[in-house]
DNA sequence: TTAAATTATTAGTATAGACTAAAAATTAAA
DNA sequence: TTTAATTTTTAGTCTATACTAATAATTTAA
């Protein structure tokens, strides 16, 4: 059985693993300073965790998840997501309310429980967020997204995630008027900097920062 | 912010309390069974709710519940009874799964979510075992007594006082394992003699006189 | 290719919550 | 009212998860 604190590790793993391109490893500080903790702690951790084949790992080296660790974190990952989304279908939490709560209900440990709730949000595909609900198996669905700075100039996407998910970054979005599914027209690119001039919804222009585009995943037609 | 183990130390002390009549307080013992810890545990455990002025409690002495922490005991029960509800009403759990699952939900830290679970679930005033949930302010609503006799068949309630107080029925409840807080459920009610065929906390049937049953308190949700 | 900077590990310490064994206080019996 | 039994507390230990400070290995720069 894991602890609290080796789901929120191989969470983590997960998380910074799916985010680095080619390769599929975090470093000691990298790990610790995403979820708060000396780099010395860290390393406690990644020996346990090897211990109980979780992770591959050796001194001085960096760490990865094992086939049996990734399939545990994506479950916990699963569990997140159907929280999220029964927050927001059903207890009417807005879209940047949802995760914090989620942090502690996605350690809850009951298989059917988990199950018993998929069933009734009636096997959501996607989170509040966008993101996908692995299944009880432990897949992922495969989606073909790209961030919104990949876009050329006129072409229409409509918004399928946000990779980062600060409550900064939801807060503007909100403000903005743009939610999962939202049309987003690129009008005009900026080289000097970077940044979109987007219509969003078919609505007035608006110039958004390279950095923002590139935490817009968008699904294009 | 309490811990997980603080909070059910509140919770059991609760629990024992409102079992026990006149008194209100539990030994070291009792409340180190109840938790499955050893007594010299639940000792290092009452000095520290001391600090924090939730129980009183001193050397040797009894241990009982301050307003301050019978406030969070409630607000724990009322969590614990709502999740309960949840599961057994939405998500289609049995009576006796509920228990386990909301031994882990009861500590999710979270006021709004607690609310807007109530709301959702259209304010219900007893969880699936028929008992009371607290409200928001930690009230626990009042329940109304009357003797078993008054009971209709398929109802359930629990033993709240003895009318009669000889030795010979007190006698006769011991024997048959009843105490006060033992849920009692009216299985069949025999016109003829006025008896009355019960369950005694779910467990196999048994036919009691409707002398018995006049002498007999119950609280009904 | 040596020196400096970065990164990661060890060693030692702390706290929460558990345990066992021994001692102390209280309660019940003789 | 002594003695015996029971209850409770103390003292010392353990594990999980943190920390700091010191050390070691790796990587980068000169
Ligand atoms: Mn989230
Ligand atoms: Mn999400
Ligand atoms: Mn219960
Ligand atoms: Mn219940």
């Amino acid at each position: 059985m894991l602890s609290y604190t080796e789901e929120n590790y191989l969470k983590a793993l997960l998380k910074i693993c799916s985010q680095c391109e080619g390769r599929a490893e975090a470093g000691t500080n990298e790990m610790a300073a995403y979820l708060g903790v000396k780099p010395a702690t860290a390393t406690d951790m990644f020996k346990k965790l090897k211990e109980k084949s979780l992770v591959s790992y050796q001194r001085y080296g960096k760490i990865s998840l094992t086939e049996i660790g990734k399939k545990n974190a994506l479950l916990i990952l699963r569990k997140h997501r159907l929280w999220e989304t029964f927050l927001y279908q059903k207890l009417d939490f807005s879209w940047d309310e949802v995760h914090e709560v989620a942090e502690q209900l996605e350690h809850i440990k009951s298989e059917k429980l988990v199950n018993k709730l998929e069933n009734f949000l009636n096997y959501p595909e996607f989170d509040p967020h966008g993101d996908p609900i692995p299944k009880a198996n432990g897949e992922m669905p495969e989606l073909s997204t790209r961030s919104l700075s990949e876009l050329k100039t006129g072409e229409t996407a409509r918004v399928a995630a946000v990779k980062d998910t600060s409550v900064l970054f939801l807060q503007y979005l909100k403000k903005l008027g743009i939610n999962i599914g939202t049309q987003i027209t690129v009008l005009e690119t900026v080289p000097f900097d970077g940044s979109l001039q987007i219509a969003i919804d078919q609505q007035e222009a608006r110039n958004v920062s390279m950095k923002f585009a590139e935490n817009l995943f968008v699904h294009k037609p």
